[in-house]
Parts: C-alpha cells; sequence; structure tokens
DNA sequence: GACGTTTTTGGGAACGTTTGCACACTTTTT
DNA sequence: AAAAAGTGTGCAAACGTTCCCAAAAACGTC
C-alpha cells in the first residue's frame, strides 16, 4: 500500500524509545522490562499498528509464507489439497500463495521462480503434467528451498512427498469392475510423465493379473494434457470403442468426468452400457449420470499433511537428513445400484 | 529464500559501477548510455540476476500483486472468475495473490488486512455471504487501495463494479420454467445480505408477475450458508416440499448442485418431477441426472473486466471521480429433452 | 581555452525492520 | 569497598532496492 500506516519509529519517536527496544518489546523478545513492554504494547494497539512484513522478509530474508502449486485450482481434487494446507498453515502462522500451472511446464517453471524471488519460506508441489525436466527445482532445493511434493512426484528427488495409495486404490476399482463382471476393460490415463500415471496402471494391471485377464496395451490411452483438450480426450474414447470395452478404468478427476462427457456426447446409445470406475474427488458424483464408481483421495489430508512435513523443515535446525514418503489410503465409493 | 543470489551491489562491484548505474541499466532508464547499460545486462544475464521484489515493495510501497477475495475457490464460479484476472493481470505484470473466506466475515477482514499489509497495490473482492460491515473496506480504500468489487457487491461504496446481469439472468430462467408449464415455483437463494441475492429475487418476481403468477413469500428460502452446510440446505428443501413445487428457481452454484443432491437423498420420488433451473457455472451440468436448466455467468469475463479496471486504478495519475458498475449478461443453458 | 550545456555516473539516504554490540545502571559476590 | 555479573536500553549496520542530488565527463560555441 503506498499510504501511510504507524511504524515502530514512529512509536518510538511517540514513547520516546529507540527503534530497537519497541522492536524487542513487540517481538516479546527476553531483554526487555516488563513494564517498557507493557507500555509498547498498548501504545501499539492505540495506534492500531502493524507489522510491515515486506521489511521484515527483507531483513529476515524469510516471508512466512509458503508457495502451492497445482495445476488447476478448479479441480475438486487440488481445491480440497488446498483447503487442507491452509488449514495447517493458518495454524502455525504462515500464509499461502498459490500458484497455477495449468498443465504447463513453463507457466510451472515461472511461478515457481516466481515465488522464489518472493521469498517464499517453502514449496508445495504437484508437477504439471509436462513436466520431465525438473532442474530448476533441484537448484532452488539445493540452495536451500525446502520442497515438499504432493500427489505428483518425481522419482530421484530426496525429500518429502506425500501421495496417495495409487497402487491400491487403481487396483481396488479394477476389481470392483472385474467383480461386476466385466471383462474387457481400458485403462484412459493421464500423461506418462506422471508417478500417478505409472502406479495406477501397476494396479490396474495387477487387478487384471489376479483374475487372469490379459493386459492389452492397445486398451491403455495416454491423455498428454490430462483431459484439459476435450479434443484429445474424444480422440482417446473413439479409439478405444471399437474393442467393445465393458468397463472404463480412468485414472484422473478430469479425465474421468471428461470421459463420461465424450461417451455421451459421440456415442450416447452405449454410454450407459460401458461401467466406469475413476478417480475423482468431485463432490457431485451422486448428481451425475451414468453414474460412476469412484475413488476418492483424502485430499484434506494429504494436504495438511504435506504442510506439516513442509513446515518442520521450514523450521529444522539442521539439515535434514532423513526424508519420509507418506502414503494414504484412497477411498472406493461404489456406483450406486440402478 | 534465505540464500544468496547475486544482487545489484555485486554486479556493482563486479563491473566496477556504482548500484545507481546498475540500477538505471536494469530498469531500462532514460541517464544511462547504451554502452554500460549492454554491458550491465550482458552481466546480469550472465550471473542470471533477478532482481528481488521484495526490496524493490519496501522501496517503491507498492508490490506489483493484486489481491483476490472469494469465498471458495472450490466453486467453479469463482475460479472461472480467478482464471480471467490472471490472463490480464500476468500479461500486466502483476502478479495475483488468493484468498479465501470460506463465506466467514471474520476471515474475509483478517485476510483483506493481511494482503494490504502485504502491500498489494490493489484488491478484486466478491463479499462473503456472512459480511454486513465493510466500514474495514472503507478505511483501506480511504487509505488509497483501489478495490473493485464483483459479482457480490455492496451498495453506497463509489467505486468500479463487475456484476452478472442478475435480474434478466434470474427473470429468464423463472420465465423458463413457467413456459414449460410450471406453475408452483419456488425460489431457493443465498442470505439475504448479498446483492446479488436481491437482484436475483427481483427477476424472479418479475417473471412471475408477467404471467400473472402471485408471489408467494412463502415459497423463498433463504440458506445463510449459502450451501456450505448441507444441513441447512436440506431443513430448507423439507420446508418448499409441502407446498408442493412443480419448479424451482436455485440463485446459486452451490445451492444448485446442493438442492438437487438434497431431494436425491431425502425425497427421491418426487426428484424427477420437479423442474430445476439455477445459477450454476459447474461444466459438469451435462453429466447431473435429474437434469437442469442453468444461467451460467460469464466467470471468465467478468474476471477481466474486473482486473482492467482495477488496473487502470492503480496506474492513474490522478484520483479517479467517474465510477462504472459492469454489467454483464448470463447465459441460459436450457435443460436437455428428457 | 574558457564557459555553458548536456549526458552519464557516483554518493548516499531512504523504505521498516532486526540484531550484534556497547554502554549504563543494578544487583550480587568477594 | 571493589569487582563481577546481570539487566535494560540505545546506536548503528544491514537486508536490496530506487532516486535525488551533485560531480564528472563529454561536447559545443564563441
Amino acid at each position: 500500500m503506498r499510504f501511510e500506516t504507524s511504524t515502530i519509529k514512529d512509536i518510538a519517536k511517540a514513547l520516546g524509545l529507540s527503534t530497537s527496544t519497541v522492536s524487542r518489546a513487540l517481538r516479546d523478545r527476553y531483554e526487555i522490562s516488563e513494564e517498557t513492554k507493557k507500555l509498547v504494547l498498548a501504545y501499539a494497539e492505540k495506534v492500531n499498528y502493524r507489522a510491515n512484513p515486506i521489511a521484515r522478509s527483507l531483513k529476515e530474508r524469510r516471508s512466512y509464507s509458503i508457495g502451492i502449486i497445482v495445476s488447476e485450482i478448479a479441480n475438486n481434487f487440488f481445491s480440497q489439497v488446498i483447503n487442507g494446507i491452509e488449514s495447517i498453515a493458518y495454524d502455525r502462522d504462515y500464509h499461502v500463495i498459490i500458484s497455477q500451472s495449468h498443465e504447463s511446464y513453463k507457466q510451472e517453471k515461472l511461478n515457481v521462480e516466481h515465488l522464489a524471488s518472493r521469498s517464499i519460506d517453502g514449496l508445495l508441489i504437484a508437477l504439471s503434467s509436462e513436466t520431465q525436466d525438473i532442474d530448476y527445482l533441484r537448484s532452488l532445493y539445493a540452495k536451500g528451498l525446502p520442497i515438499v511434493f504432493f500427489d505428483r512426484v518425481p522419482k530421484d528427488f530426496e525429500t518429502h512427498k506425500v501421495i496417495a495409495n495409487n497402487f491400491k486404490g487403481s487396483f481396488d476399482a479394477t476389481e470392483h469392475l472385474i467383480l461386476s463382471g466385466k471383462r474387457i476393460i481400458a485403462h484412459l490415463t493421464n500423461s506418462e510423465n506422471l508417478s500417478i500415471t505409472k502406479e495406477r496402471l501397476e494396479g490396474y494391471k495387477a487387478a487384471l493379473a489376479k483374475y487372469h485377464i490379459e493386459f492389452k496395451p492397445e486398451l491403455v490411452k495416454y491423455c498428454q494434457h490430462g483431459g484439459m483438450h476435450s479434443a484429445e480426450l474424444e480422440q482417446a474414447v473413439k479409439e478405444l470403442l471399437p474393442f467393445n470395452p465393458d468397463g472404463i478404468f480412468i485414472s484422473s478427476d478430469r479425465l474421468t468426468t471428461g470421459c463420461i462427457m465424450a461417451l455421451k456426447k459421440t456415442n450416447p446409445e452405449v454410454a450407459h452400457k460401458i461401467a466406469i470406475a475413476g478417480f475423482t474427488n468431485s463432490n457431485l458424483v451422486e448428481l451425475f449420470n451414468p453414474s460412476l464408481t469412484s475413488v476418492k483421495q483424502p485430499a484434506f489430508e494429504m494436504g495438511q499433511v504435506a504442510t506439516e512435513l513442509l513446515i518442520s523443515m521450514i523450521e529444522a535446525k539442521r539439515p535434514i537428513t532423513e526424508f519420509e514418503t507418506k502414503v494414504l489410503d484412497t477411498e472406493l465409493v461404489k456406483m450406486a445400484k440402478r
């Protein structure tokens, strides 16, 4: 803000003290008499003093804020994660700054670098589907920026990570399809770059294997843009239909809703014949028609856990050498009976 | 970041220049020789110099960032608005900081004040449903913080505002219900505090009047928490059903989806008999069952327009005395035939 | 070559904090 | 009674910029 507001200096002058004393009183430092502290606090209250966080950041080289990078806030999963992050961060006196990569590597890098230059104390990030090169993150990390990955994590990066049990979630969903009698189960998934894509594919394969159903690579379709481009998605669906799948297991929020939409639009006659099971954190699934079986990730909790880990890194006295990868269980919400 | 990075001082020392000269070269000021400028820029490039925005903010008392307050990013309408805001802001070299009020007045005030203390250059805000007292905004505004309201705007606040044509949107939706033969049309709406609530109620009334249908206050139910508390919503729906409505016009995103959900849950047998028309920007309406007629707000555009207005205020040379309230048209998306 | 004018550069204060150090004053110890 | 230890305060530097002001350099004119 470009307008006047009372500063430590003003208080010092008004009270005939030095700025150092005032600062110490406000920050509740050790070497300060009860009396002066009371005095300063009372006066500060009176003039409605607000510390200038910018000045503090500059001096201390930290900002008490943490950066978040997600691909889209419009995605229920991510907005729930953000709520989880906020719930912990605010408790611990951190603020959060949210940025969207829109699944673009370039945008992601730009945002991260801007956040870093704004002195964020730590970063929580779910990689974009385009991202392959994470050297820019490595270099920030090497310079001392604490980073915690969630959901979409890189391998070969030694830090805390929080993910869902993607293998089990996929396994359960696929098994559910099989147990309801489906035999030709397609798999629609995200960019191959993503960790979640690989893990979910494995779960799908394992479920097929358990029931002795042959895995057919042609039944797996990847969408580079994670469902952001409807044309890409429709194309994938179109390529899948000739195999006459009776079930589709879909591995991400955007893709799940997008796929149903594409089916309804391009092949309404089969839309109800194909059973769908997919990852989604939409709180509107109950309204969907055709209905579907959904795999819900513990998004809020994931945000909380990631934030706790990040803050522990930020506030650690000594360099951390032991890192954890927390794995949280997903929940299978079975399709309503029709 | 608490780690070393090259500064203007470093460059000055390395090149045997003064910090002032380097600063001028970097900022492309007038009084500087081409030669030195080239030299400095080349070196800056080489050492990958990044200006420290914190220092700049402190010095200039502005931050090239704008604050956004919405109630929930998980709401499609707001996340689309945010995308619109970003699209303009980034073009004009501003960054955005998003905060959520979660429909709480206290949280809203806290967030605004934090943003203000972080030297945001301007504020874009949609009021929370709880907010009645906006004196804290007035006082910031009086101190020089540019504010543009969107969607949920206060009256008696002289500044730019951007809203949807709520009256017409409601009128159209209600008329649509009437034209499809409905006669007992209930209205489920937000907190009475909100500007949108009043405007939408008027549109609803006007449509009823046009077709000589008596307006009955008991058919209007307000939800203080805007659909955030499902109990409140279910209660409202329960109170409406005894009147045997054959149509419901709903005035907000959260309420629309929430109401359908409540109907399905508590009275599945009537859920399909009641025609629903409601405001929502969900991109999943096509999947809903029962289907509904939706009023879509031009959310992205609203964000864009609001941001343009805000930036014009921020960059205005002289105090602005003429303010506009832009009204954008909504779009009625009629229910698919069943 | 002295002088004025213009262009380029440097010195240094300022933005609002925090903090190491020194100093003054009290209290305790010897 | 002097020395030591403890407590509270102030001074001043620092964080990385920007920008006013003055100095220096370059150039033109007579």
